[in-house]
DNA sequence: TATTGTTATACTCTATAACTATA
DNA sequence: TATAGTTATAGAGTATAACAATA
């Protein structure tokens, strides 16, 4: 947990102008707040999508695999699984070898549905980097490669 | 809301390899839900927090201000007061030049508060940054002003 | 009339605790 | 015993609708 409380003290200034961690965790929440206030389709939240689309590229897997994945307890991805279900966007399958287990796959409906969401999602996102010079783009796209890392990490 | 559909549109290859808008968002979203899971001090949620940030530094605002300025509505941003309040972080004063109106204000102890959350809250991607390479830093740091600048535009 | 703040209510997403079925 | 899935329940955090007080 806190494995580095020399780090943490070295921030010791009332106003220390480069804690790099405060400015990007910052910039994250706000920008996710405004991501999702901004969201033109409705009807499927951030991780409803997340693992639709993981369904849909990487094929079923169990629930515990999704809550794994997804960084959440096996209760809560078995709500997103249950909404999911409900809407006609997967479907579950006993698996064979292991009768404990439950496999969850997109269905036809699942796979329309997040390619159709794709084109939506990320419209207001894309409208503002259309405009950003094409240095500040690219520090995006490595920025983006980096945070990704970090989070699955 | 809705000010590009055209914008949408240009968006149409049905998988574009380079769609830096759902790149970030996507690493957004995760590393968002990354932080909040290895969060350290409860107690305290990300509107909370940093609504209790802006208020030490930059003194009373009303309601009103408070909801725009974190893009929520009114009365999810009373909710937030009202909890802030009961916990004895923040402080109702009637205006005295508009008496609709009502000036919030961090405590001394919402003070103590937020400078010892800011100590906990970015233990972790501290941590992780720590360990990257200076050019990988630089790229964050200039990425976290972009972003920061697009979440607030 | 318009604006500010507020209450009531509901929905989404998360969690913990406790249970069932299978290994 | 241990593991996979599930149900029940609760707590944040958000929203809309409707209202009171003031401008």
């Amino acid at each position: 947990m806190n494995l580095q409380l020399s780090t943490a003290a070295a921030n010791e200034a009332p106003d220390a102008p480069s804690d790099l961690g405060m400015e990007v965790a910052g910039a994250v929440v706000r920008l996710h707040r405004r991501l999702r206030s901004e969201r033109i389709d409705d009807q499927i939240g951030d991780t409803h999508y997340s693992v639709l689309v993981f369904l849909v590229k990487q094929g079923a897997h169990s629930l515990k695999e999704l809550s794994i994945r997804e960084r959440v307890t096996p209760p809560s991805m078995n709500q997103t699984v249950n909404a999911l279900e409900a809407a006609g966007y997967i479907e579950r399958h006993d698996d064979p070898d292991d009768r404990r287990r439950v496999l969850i796959a997109a269905t036809d409906s699942g796979i329309a549905v997040a390619k159709q969401t794709r084109r939506l999602r990320h419209a207001w996102i894309n409208a503002r980097l259309k405009d950003l010079p094409a240095a500040d783009r690219e520090v995006l796209e490595r920025a983006a490669q980096i945070l990704r890392h970090i989070a699955d990490s």
